[in-house]
DNA sequence: GCAATGATTTACT
DNA sequence: GTAAATCATTGCC
């Protein structure tokens, strides 16, 4: 079952991160289907240095932010590697949670063929924002689409136990200063897909 | 128009 | 542990 617009638009992207926890991220790429559960989540929100739309600053690459929650926001970083967000909040209100690790379900085969990795390079597979998107076969040009679609969605995964879930300081953003310290990185302890302990 | 840089990964010293 | 790969986006000239 699909999540609706309804998750994704409360105002507390801190809480959408911790519950996008154990849910399923599906994607329907060419006919090929692709799934895996959600094991670590970081929250992204206009008011702190972390986030690219910081103090509200729209820019054509994260208009997308700033739409109603619900949709994906894929973007380029390092010039090599695509990460994807879910928005999150109203319209005009940048929000997001980027996911960065997932746990392979469906369509291992077609993902081993995306990443060109051993064929048994199943832990390495989506441990990573930049791994999971070339495993599921995200790009750019799923930026703004609807994750209530046919082409990329979410699904209602296990229930997590709070007492499985951690939280930490964000990854990659020593450059936000303070804001980099904010407790808003979510992951399932001790699940070997997640990108680092 | 042009130079600087990043929500990372991988390989090498 | 450190560095290179690599390019869209950004900010300044």
């Amino acid at each position: 079952m699909k999540l609706d617009e309804a998750f994704y638009q409360r105002t507390d992207v801190v809480r959408v991160a911790r519950e996008l926890l154990g849910k399923v991220l599906v994607t329907n790429n060419c006919g090929q289907i692709t799934s895996g559960m959600i094991v670590e989540t970081e929250a992204y929100s206009w008011k702190e240095r972390g986030c690219h739309a910081y103090q509200g600053r729209k820019t054509a690459r994260n208009a997308v932010m700033f739409q109603p929650g619900g949709i994906a926001y894929v973007y380029l970083c390092y010039g090599m590697h695509n990460m994807v967000n879910v928005v999150t909040n109203k319209e005009g209100i940048a929000e997001a949670v980027l996911i960065r690790a997932v746990e392979p379900l469906a369509g291992i085969d077609i993902m081993k063929g995306r990443r060109k990795t051993g064929p048994d390079a199943l832990l390495g597979l989506t441990s990573g924002p930049g791994k999971l998107t070339a495993a599921l076969g995200i790009d750019r040009s799923l930026n703004g689409k609807p994750l209530t679609g046919e082409v990329i969605w979410i699904e209602r995964g296990e229930k997590i136990s709070p007492r499985h879930i951690a939280v930490s300081t964000r990854i990659g953003i020593a450059y936000a200063g303070e804001d980099a310290k904010l407790p808003w990185r979510f992951y399932i302890r001790g699940h070997a897909c997640v990108s680092k302990l």
